[in-house]
DNA sequence: CTCGATACTGCAAACGTTTCCGATGTTATC
DNA sequence: GATAACATCGGAAACGTTTGCAGTATCGAG
């Protein structure tokens, strides 16, 4: 059916293995015959086969990239810097959707595995049990874990430094002076969600005219958020500023304010996190903590293209990213 | 390293072909030997590499989706679906992005060929060649282009009903008893935009009271529509409502609203294309057009799944989905 | 009891590469 | 001028499967 490299062998009057020499750039072919076969090669349209060259070499030069939902922005973005950095190496991605499901994730990682991927990129094992966790250790192929705190070292990480986002959104509001201050997140005990609740509230605490926050947990949506900032201005009518542990959260917060005739920035101050592409586009623009989501995702397969190179030696890597304030329109000083 | 049926056979005492049978439920095999397989295979914890069964089936399960830039909700939403579908199947998608830079395209086109993908979703060919384009439909796998009228026959397509969709706006704004409109939306030329704008000029001319609305081009997205809602309202002033060719222009076309003390509805109504999500986020909820993105996805790999089993007699399909007009507050009767 | 059909299984080729090894021819060294 | 080093190339094994073909055993029918 399609040509193979045994037609431009044949066709070029030289071995397979010249060919193969020939086109991989190897050494110990002469300049001549190289040529010749390059120019058999192009005009005969060869395309080589790589799940053939896979099959002999080991390796498939494609990554599994494993996320709840590609549909989250945040996701979206970590998977353009992922594709990006795949692709300065030649290699490729394959998008997984698992829903935070556990069963959907381990069906995810056992079919890559069958297709012999280099490297996993997932968001999250929290979900697994001890097993499964110790099982996907134990795979073959490196794994990075996504914004996870290195709680289990056998993986390796990159995440932004979100506990130190949550100082910054608390340096802050305390800089404006905002002395009635809110936490709004997600379930308790969400892994990277508390790093930033801990930087918030202790940075808060530890100010010299300390200011303990009411912090509220939720879901981590749109409605949810909604549905907590009310509850919150119910029983806090005093609270002037809201630190959301996410932008989408921090829509929700806009909402409820509006609907409560609330006017953002003026009677309540609000900073998200993420720096989804919304915020700036948002009434108002809002002010949060940048994530570099791309960078991450970058970072994240380059790390898994140099651990996929030493198949020995392979110690987990951790890398954090710094992450940034980014001011819009969203506070303002206490009046 | 990794065991291989070759472990599994000598194992079981039976021959590796045999063991194949076993595990692909294939006829012919007597139960007690298919279950002692399939105990040994377990207890083993063999994995079927998958590239090695590519390499003699000639298929390798997993499609290729190439979008201009996954960060773009529409296209996340898209790929979500095709992420589905193939899944369904046990298949799976290798992303791309390519920015629409034709080279980019056709280098991640010749990629995946050489991977050996069983098809390929793309989400235009508009900026390739015809030299390109013709090689395209010629390289043996099978094609289905997203959001593109079938312009060209040699592919198959899958899209929503952008004509119906403008004519859905136009009959709101219509009844609605605007009678000074504006159509702001991107570079001319561009295939499914004509669409939209065809059917809601036209219905607009052959209303009883006919209209002739206004339509203004420029670039595709929020900085682009809020230059052109402030080019378009500065020699317009009469204009009471506005037709943005998606949600993310309408979003420029808001904040330029805003800018300039409008107040949307009463002072003007906006209606968008797509339904994104975050146009029920906005202030005001938009007014938009559904299309049903992560149905369109769905659809195309399903499609693409089809044709990759009939190597033989693969005519190009076509399938349009419907759209539909979410009514949220961005528009209000003219007074 | 024989024979053909049937159920099961083994053998080996094939898929398209890479790569080790050895063969050959060429050049440099003394 | 012999030998060693080197460059170039072909042969063949290997990667881990699937699958067509043939062989064997079992079984029912006549």
């Amino acid at each position: 059916m399609a040509i193979t490299i045994k037609d431009v062998a044949r066709e070029s009057g030289v071995n397979i293995s010249t060919v193969s020499r020939a086109l991989n750039n190897g050494y110990g072919v002469n300049p001549q015959t190289r040529e010749l076969v390059l120019n058999v090669a192009n005009r005969l349209n060869y395309r080589p086969n790589r799940v053939a060259r896979g099959l002999v070499t080991g390796r498939s030069h494609s990554f599994a990239l494993i996320v709840s939902d590609i549909r989250n922005p945040f996701f979206a973005e970590v998977a353009r810097g992922a594709a990006d950095a795949a692709r300065s190496d030649k290699c490729d991605l394959v998008l997984c959707n698992s829903d935070l499901d556990p069963i959907r994730q381990m069906e995810y990682v056992k079919s890559v595995l069958e297709k012999r991927v280099d490297g996993i990129l997932m968001n999250s094992v929290a979900a697994l049990n001890p097993e499964e966790q110790r099982q996907l250790a134990e795979c073959g192929v490196p794994i990075v874990l996504l914004n996870r705190s290195a709680s289990n070292r056998a993986f390796s990480t990159v995440t932004a430094d979100n506990e130190a986002g949550g100082v910054l959104a608390a340096q802050h509001l305390l800089k404006l002076g905002h002395r009635h201050i809110a936490h709004l997140t997600g379930p308790r005990q969400h892994g990277n969600m508390t790093d930033r609740t801990r930087g918030f509230v202790q940075t808060l605490l530890a100010a010299p005219e300390p200011v303990n926050p009411v912090v509220l947990y939720g879901a981590f949506n749109y409605e949810g958020c909604r549905d907590l900032t009310n509850k919150l201005l119910d029983h806090h009518p005093e609270i002037t500023a809201i630190f959301a542990a996410n932008d989408v959260m921090a829509f929700g917060t806009v909402r409820a304010a509006m609907d409560r005739g609330l006017r953002i920035p003026d009677d309540l101050s609000l900073i998200g996190f993420d720096n989804i592409e919304f915020s700036s586009v948002i009434h108002p623009p809002l002010t949060t903590i940048h994530q570099p989501k791309y960078e991450m995702g970058y970072a994240a397969v380059e790390m898994l293209m140099g651990l996929a190179k030493e198949k020995n030696n392979r110690t987990p890597e951790s890398r954090v990213l710094g992450v940034e304030l980014i001011e819009r329109q969203s506070c303002a000083e206490r009046h």
